[in-house]
DNA sequence: GCTTGTCAACTAAAAAGTTAGTTGTAAAAT
DNA sequence: ATTTTACAACTAACTTTTTAGTTGACAAGC
């Protein structure tokens, strides 16, 4: 039998990370976990403490991967729509996790490289708006707020629409990135 | 003692409410619902079969509870969405509660009464694209997905950015009113 | 007295977390 | 080069805590 710690722990976060998007915290087993990285038990107390610090581990890791994936460019937004949207689509269990987290930690410390990052994009459409790239209508905070929200419009449909809903992803992705457009024309 | 089990139904109802908005189904402690309604946990067992069956309740009469108050109209979608919003700001525990049903439900059995409303909205939304008041940019379920995310805009927010989001709450609603406005303006 | 509402105490099962002991590995000692 | 030693990786079984759900006794109103 083979030993190797790192393999073990990147195991044990590949099966955290399905559980947690699965199930959430309260949801999630630590059993399952363990089961369903073919490791024992005892070596998830061992590397993480516990369930919760578990979870916090695998959050960051998520988040930062997530974060370098995609890139901001405040004077192609609507690209950047498109990109955020892709990115969901190709690991929608970062939007689960997300999700998972602000209802299951409305209290939870804030990330230092989300902090970092938001600051980075507010400043950029602050210089945005006061160059005249982008109209004064919203403030900064406003505008990414309104982008986030509008590439999460498929996530956030009610399960009673999904039918309706656009089967074809290009599709879908062509109305964030229209509705994003619209957002930041001048009129 | 007095004996009343339409006011001790409703007294769980309450706090069950409040309990899997704060909590979600896995996260809810049948205990803490008890003790917060000031009711024996039997209580719960004897008029809502079990802790689903609980949630399920709670779920279906909120929803019809919130469908009924924020009336649609297709001939003002910027005014439905503001209407939205702050049923949506007043009460907080239906987004809360939609949310938790969306992750912990993905295959529940569409509520009757969302289905009807959607449709209806949806053959609404159809007409007046045909009759050319809404432009025909967007099929009908795009417009309803487009049209509550940006309502969602300040609730999908990531806790990070929750120190820059406008205290004021008209002026939230105003910058969500005009996104819509935006997103069905003809050119 | 019979039905229905209420309660404290109980049960069974599931879940998190622990422990005592085993095994592989790699470096030090021979 | 082999043996010894020390430690980290690992395991099975265990303990403790939590939690959903139950029961049987008692009380209130008809």
């Amino acid at each position: 039998m083979i030993r190797d710690a790192e393999r073990t722990k990147k195991l044990l976060l590949k099966a955290a990370t399905d559980e947690f998007a699965a199930y959430g915290i309260a949801g999630a087993r630590i059993d399952r976990i363990a089961a369903s990285a073919g490791v024992n038990k005892a070596m998830i107390y061992s590397y993480f403490e516990s369930k919760d610090n578990l979870f916090d581990t695998v959050f960051n890791a998520m988040t930062s991967a997530s974060l370098e994936q995609v890139v901001f460019d405040v004077a192609d937004l609507p690209g950047y729509a498109g990109r955020l949207f892709d990115s969901f689509e190709d690991n929608p269990d970062t939007v689960r996790l997300t999700t998972w987290y602000q209802l299951e930690r409305p209290h939870g410390t804030p990330l230092h490289a989300v902090v970092a990052s938001n600051a980075a994009k507010l400043h950029e459409l602050r210089g945005a708006i006061a160059a005249g790239t982008l109209p004064d209508r919203f403030e900064p905070v406003e505008f990414l707020a309104l982008v986030r929200a509008v590439v999460l419009s498929w996530s956030t449909t009610v399960p009673e629409l999904g039918p309706a809903v656009p089967k074809d992803r290009a599709r879908r992705r062509a109305v964030i990135v229209d509705a994003v457009r619209r957002l930041i024309a001048f009129d």
